[in-house]
DNA sequence: TCTTTTTTGTAATGATCGATAAATAAATCT
DNA sequence: AGATTTATTTATCGATCATTACAAAAAAGA
């Protein structure tokens, strides 16, 4: 029964799609109400039935991001079965991802919450969630790879995803500064150089 | 003939060190007037006599930081002999000076005007020119090594110079999410576990 | 001592921040 | 049709933002 009243003129996921684009390119503290009704085509009023308040909102963009880019960035790290191709094609997704020309550059995640002052609590443990759970991801494809016998059981998985997540970061900076596709690959190969000495082959 | 009306009645160094400290943890935008005053021990119009404006004081800020704590963190890259020693010399001081328990973690230039709606344009352009500066630094640092005989002319210094460069933003990340020197020298170790295969060696 | 110069503390400026009150409009339910 | 429910528009709220008048205070120059 959510057919009561009189029905919402806009589309939600549209509006948080285009609140996604603001909060990526400025920030939190640096989007404000005027920068998001204006891009979303709606009235505070509107913003504030339909997501609550502005943390709120920020919190579902961080969901849709992760969701929809954070999926295509992370993807080919599951489904490339030998573990060195994985950490390439997931470097060469990140490269990608933080070079199109028709988005902000660079990842959102990575990216916010740096600063205490311009956050919320729950904004700031969203993030630190967000980015510890890549370390995670990082370590448990190293770990499923030595399950397989395709690396040593001797490797240091949570350096390494230490690593390669902390380059992945570094890459947005690289990215929010100009870098294109192919600086953020040149930074891409030079993690995979060191691949083979990091896990000893 | 500086000595006429009444004197300062604070150390003007001591005030900009503080406001360092303010702008380091909270950024630009989440750094407000009263968190500086506050911090500064000073009144606002003292604040506006002594240091101009908000961007000026932070412009100032970002001077004092770069001749202090970058210069901890970049002397080693030009005082070591060798290359990989210069280049192994500057990531550990990195990784010490970013877990500093008594100041805030990770580096002010790499964190700061990421986000457009949270800077002014001269204060983006200052961060742009300090960011690319770094990547310099170490190409330079490369082409000497490659001057000296101790790499081979067909290295791709710009290459390796931005990997560097950025693993050194993404341990500004980690340094904020709460990552301790532990585990930024294992992000250094992964960086130099590269060396000899981005190098040819 | 008296004027001049600069800094100080207090208080207030207009602008913008995130968030809402109130009235109207558009739908369903009885 | 009339009552109920929800969304919309307009206008505005108090709080906070960076910045500054203003007058008293503290120094040097005359």
């Amino acid at each position: 029964m959510p057919e009561r009243g009189r029905p919402r003129s806009f589309d939600r996921n549209a509006a948080l799609e285009s609140a996604m684009q603001v909060f990526w390119e400025k920030g939190y503290e640096g989007a404000s109400l005027a920068d998001l009704t204006a891009a979303m085509g709606i009235n505070p009023p509107s913003l504030y039935a339909a997501f609550g308040c502005k943390e709120a909102l920020y919190l579902e963009v961080m969901e849709l991001y992760s969701r929809t880019i954070g999926m295509e960035i992370w993807s080919s790290l599951e489904t490339i079965a030998t573990i060195k191709e994985a950490l390439n094609g997931f470097l060469l997704a990140t490269a990608k991802a933080y070079s199109q020309p028709n988005q902000p550059h660079g990842c959102l995640i990575a990216l916010g919450g740096l600063h205490s002052g311009e956050v919320t609590k729950p904004i700031c443990g969203a993030f630190c969630k967000h980015r510890a759970d890549s370390i995670v991801k990082l370590r448990q494809r190293l770990q499923r790879a030595v399950a397989e016998g395709e690396l040593p059981a001797s490797i240091d998985a949570e350096a390494i995803a230490t690593f390669y997540a902390t380059v992945q970061n570094g890459m947005s900076i690289l990215a929010r500064d100009g870098g294109d596709y192919r600086a953020l690959k040149h930074v891409a190969d030079g993690a995979m150089a060191a691949f083979d000495a990091l896990t000893g082959r």
